[in-house]
RNA sequence: GGGGACGUGGCGGAAUGGUAGACGCAGCGGACUUAAAAUCCGCAGCCGCAAGGUGUGUGGGUUCGAGUCCCACCGUCCCUACCA
């Protein structure tokens, strides 16, 4: 018997698919249905990881089963090449962002190439690319021209050392993630996208997308935050201030509790506190205070509601004679509804919480259900449940929902407000100060103002003579790059240097792929043939940005005539983490953590100790915790490919825990992937077994095995269970070791097992399937055989047995033939003797028989 | 504060309301070997010599039958956040 090596066998077969073309994808239509697998495009950050083992193996596993089933499989790969860490190297080490990105680029198209996925090469590209981003600025205008790009003056994460405005990702406890300076907040005028145009259309798009998880819909409902309520304005006691001859407007979800009103209160950075701080300088040191408060959890959670009473009485809008004083208050967000909020503490936590503090009245306008008029007191909790209101004129009597449709009707009535829906989602800040990303592509000129890049300018590239040796943006300070004269009057004007957030070019790869060499954007017809993406397999840590962007663009782009579909991803799938245990050592002040590859294993007494291999130092098995450097729990996918080979690798990943949840590595578990290779492969590297007569019987049960396991498998897949359908595989090699092959008795039946087996595994371990393949006689290579297909004849089971409960547990069993009638198998089972002894001095009351299933006997 | 997910052996986990613990890891025993590794065969929830009992976070409920469905509680993890 000859060993199974995969480091001879793999890259030959990886070269054998190469070579043919295998997984080239056709953009004419053949008649087979198409099916369009993706996982989300790798950052190329120099080395895969396993994290990315498993996000590409897995769309690798349903790739090759569709493509099996007979589609048309697309399944593409690129790079997703802009951002900060290439510039981050420049400075670090002096290279240029566009070099250190191809090298890693090429480093790890190599070894995703090492993986053996199904990859359609030929469509490959980084989003660094002109003959990409150059498109991107070509649909930029587009959206552009429609109205959905815009720029206004936004407050942003100013990081003062690194000179770069910073995604509120990137500012950690205040301070800017890379710098550690304290950042401040600034106001620059910045390039918008106007998603909020389609906050509706992407909530309700959610109820389409039933091969999504609850989860991410739900997170994506909850971030775009569609509440209803009603705005409002209102008038001020004695003269307005200047600018707010209207009214003062709020915004509130909760108009049933009008009548318990109390004060009014405006953010620090609403238009009239900037008004009054400009006054007076105490108004002004509030406000400087406000902003000071952290924006952690920490602080929020402990942070003291602080109010400013600046003396200024509006008027009730449902009574004249009640004015309500107008505080300044640290609570209220000058960016969601107006920025001010009339405040009913009864009903109002955070309300309650500032009356409390300050004094001011606490009057309950709603009655919980059994609760009295005349005893009902607020203490220290404001009541938000549902009741009945009180104390609130017209609406007493009501429920919540309907006072709140005849508060909105009355103020429409009053025209001093109206219904309104308000979202917690603000347009998509695209500007970014950095010089590795998409150039924004338009001009400013003094005379015409801003002027789009014409279209026979694109690409705008970006320059590579610059220089990162200072802080700032590089294109901001390029001697010549910005300058240029006007496309539309020929004077001299200048480039915007602000490029855009890499998550633009995220948005929309999945179409470019359908046709990566079109001459526009998007190849529409080969978009109409792929798109929408059939499943998408990515982290749960885009859940929100990333998928939302991306939903925000197919449409834009659809409403531009470019796209068909309105929703880019029919399925979705969000696959766990890979962790690995960590390891202490002993007695050491603060954590200090020792490599895996430096610990040996053993078991002491059954129980599993750990040891530095170098001096036998005893250490601490730690957490189990997501591979990271700092904890030097980290195992390079390589090493693993060098020692057990990459089918070893992909079968352990794949097999050991659901794929929505962390798998954990361990090098036992790969070790038991690999001996499982090995042991496949000895199930096929044997001599063809006697001629003989066939036992009719045996074959029969090893059918009935073999048809089971083609469904089991069939349906794991198809429902994300790769786990179950794995350790269905591992029993099924251990049922063929009841039909040997020097038995040739079985030998036909051992054959359709062997071949049906063979192309079960191909899509976990193609390189061993392959050559079992081919060691087997099977035509051609196994990546182009069909699916096996399940016979439910030949799965059926003859003779079953049937577990014999008495009361519900079990007793006994009895053997009988399938759709044996009820009355025998009831005999049957009151004559076990098993049973009998249960039922010894009790009376039998019933017998329940779920055919061919179980029998129930109740007895007493 | 709000939302969500999950609690099953030593571990990862399996189980259309129908034999709980498949499959794997770790463990134990055996074969082969001078020996070890590798490989192969076997054992294995827990208590018990056994018969048997007991068992899916806790307490109730529905059901002939509950890991699974319902209610309450406890615990863990994740997301989100002064969003009016």
């Amino acid at each position: 018997m000859v060993r199974y090596n995969p480091r001879d066998t793999e890259p030959k077969w990886r070269a054998a698919w190469a070579d043919a073309g295998t997984f080239t994808a056709s953009n004419a239509d053949d008649g087979r249905p198409k099916y369009y697998i993706l996982e989300m495009f790798p950052y190329p950050s120099g080395r895969i990881h396993m994290g990315h083992v498993r996000n590409y193996t897995m769309g690798d596993v349903v790739a090759r089963f569709k493509r099996a089933q007979g589609h048309s499989v697309l399944h593409p790969m690129g790079w997703d090449a802009f951002g900060m860490p290439a510039e981050n190297a420049a400075m670090e080490r002096g290279v240029h962002p566009k070099g250190w990105t191809f090298e890693n680029i090429a480093a790890m198209r190599e070894q995703l190439k090492l993986l053996g996925v199904s990859i359609d090469w030929s469509r490959e590209f980084a989003t660094c690319e002109p003959a990409y981003y150059g498109q991107q600025q070509r649909w930029f205008l587009a959206l552009l021209k429609r109205g959905l790009v815009y720029r206004k003056e936004a407050q942003v994460n100013w990081d003062p050392v690194d000179h770069t405005v910073l995604a509120n990702e990137q500012v950690i406890d205040g301070r800017g993630w890379r710098s550690g300076a304290v950042v401040e907040k600034r106001k620059l005028t910045q390039w918008f996208l106007r998603i909020t145009d389609y906050a509706d259309a992407l909530i309700d798009g959610l109820s389409t997308l039933d091969r999504w998880p609850d989860k991410v819909r739900l997170m994506q409902e909850n971030w775009i935050g569609r509440s209803t309520g009603l705005r409002f304005r209102f008038g001020f006691e004695g003269a307005p201030p200047v600018g707010l001859e209207d009214g003062l407007e709020v915004y509130t979800t909760r108009p049933d509790t009008l009548y318990g009103a109390s004060f009014v209160a405006i953010a620090p950075e609403h238009p009239l506190a900037e008004q009054l701080a400009a006054a007076s300088p105490e108004v002004a040191a509030f406000v400087a205070a406000c902003r000071q408060g952290g924006t952690s959890e920490a602080e929020i959670e402990s942070a003291e509601k602080l109010g400013y009473d600046t003396g200024i009485r509006v008027v009730h809008p449902f009574d004249p004679s009640w004015t309500l004083p107008v505080w300044i208050a640290n609570f209220v967000l000058m960016d969601y509804g107006t920025g001010a909020i009339f405040a009913c503490p009864a009903h109002d936590q955070r309300d309650l919480d500032f009356a409390r503090k300050y004094a001011l009245p606490v009057k309950p306008v709603v009655l919980p259900p059994n609760a009295h008029p005349a005893t009902f007191m607020i203490g220290s909790e404001a009541y938000t449940g549902p009741g009945t209101i009180f104390n609130s004129d017209f609406m007493d009597g009501m429920g919540i929902e309907a006072a709140k449709a005849a508060a909105v009707a009355r103020m429409e009535a009053q025209q001093q407000g109206q219904g309104a829906t308000v979202y917690r989602l603000r347009d998509w800040g695209i500007s970014r100060q950095r010089y590795w990303g998409t150039p924004i592509p338009v001009i400013h000129c003094q005379a015409c103002g801003l002027v789009p890049v014409p279209d026979d300018q694109l690409p705008v590239e970006l320059p590579e003579d610059v220089t990162f040796d200072r802080p700032g943006n590089p294109l901001l300070r390029h001697p010549t790059w910005r300058f240029v004269s006007c496309p539309s009057c020929g004077g001299a004007a200048e480039r915007e240097t602000d490029t855009l957030d890499t998550f633009v070019d995220s948005s929309w790869y999945f179409a470019r792929f359908a046709n990566p060499d079109a001459p526009g954007p998007i190849d529409k017809a080969a978009a109409d043939r792929w798109l929408p993406v059939d499943q998408y397999i990515g982290g749960i840590e885009h859940a929100v940005l990333h998928l939302l962007y991306a939903r925000f663009v197919t449409r834009a782009l659809k409403d531009e005539g470019m796209l068909s579909v309105a929703e880019p991803f029919a399925g979705l799938f969000t696959q766990g983490m890979v962790t690995h245990e960590t390891y202490l050592r002993r007695q050491s002040e603060r954590p200090e953590y020792v490599e895996p590859a430096e610990v040996e294993l053993a078991a002491e007494k059954g129980v599993r100790v750990a040891k530095l291999k170098a001096t036998g130092e005893a250490l601490d098995i730690g957490d189990v915790e997501k591979m990271s450097k700092s904890k030097k729990n980290v195992v390079a996918p390589e090493d693993i490919f060098d020692a057990y080979g990459v089918d070893a690798a992909r079968l352990f990943v794949m097999s050991d825990s659901p794929p929505e949840r962390d798998v954990q590595w361990s090098t036992g578990g790969v070790e038991g992937a690999g001996r499982f290779v090995g042991r496949v492969w000895n199930e096929f590297d044997v001599e063809p077994p006697p001629a003989a007569d066939q036992d009719a019987e045996r074959s029969d049960a090893l059918r009935r095995a073999t048809h089971k396991l083609i469904k089991a498998v069939t349906e794991s897949i198809e429902g994300f269970k790769f786990n179950s359908g794995i350790a269905k595989l591992y029993e099924f090699l251990n049922i063929l070791k009841g039909f040997p092959a020097t038995d040739g008795a079985v030998s036909a039946a051992r054959g359709e097992a062997l071949s049906a087996f063979c192309r079960l595994i191909a899509p976990y371990t193609p390189h061993l399937a392959e050559a079992c393949w081919e060691r087997m006689g099977g035509e051609g290579w196994v990546v182009n055989a069909p699916w096996p297909v399940f016979d439910p004849a030949l799965a059926a089971d003859s003779e079953l047995v049937l577990p014999v409960q008495v009361n519900g547990k079990r007793r006994g069993e009895v053997r009988a033939a399938a759709g044996t009638p009820e009355a025998e198998v009831r005999a049957l089972a009151l004559a076990d003797s098993g049973v009998s002894v249960h039922l010894a001095g009790l009376t039998v009351r019933k017998v329940i028989v779920v055919p061919d299933r179980i029998i129930n006997i109740v007895a007493n």
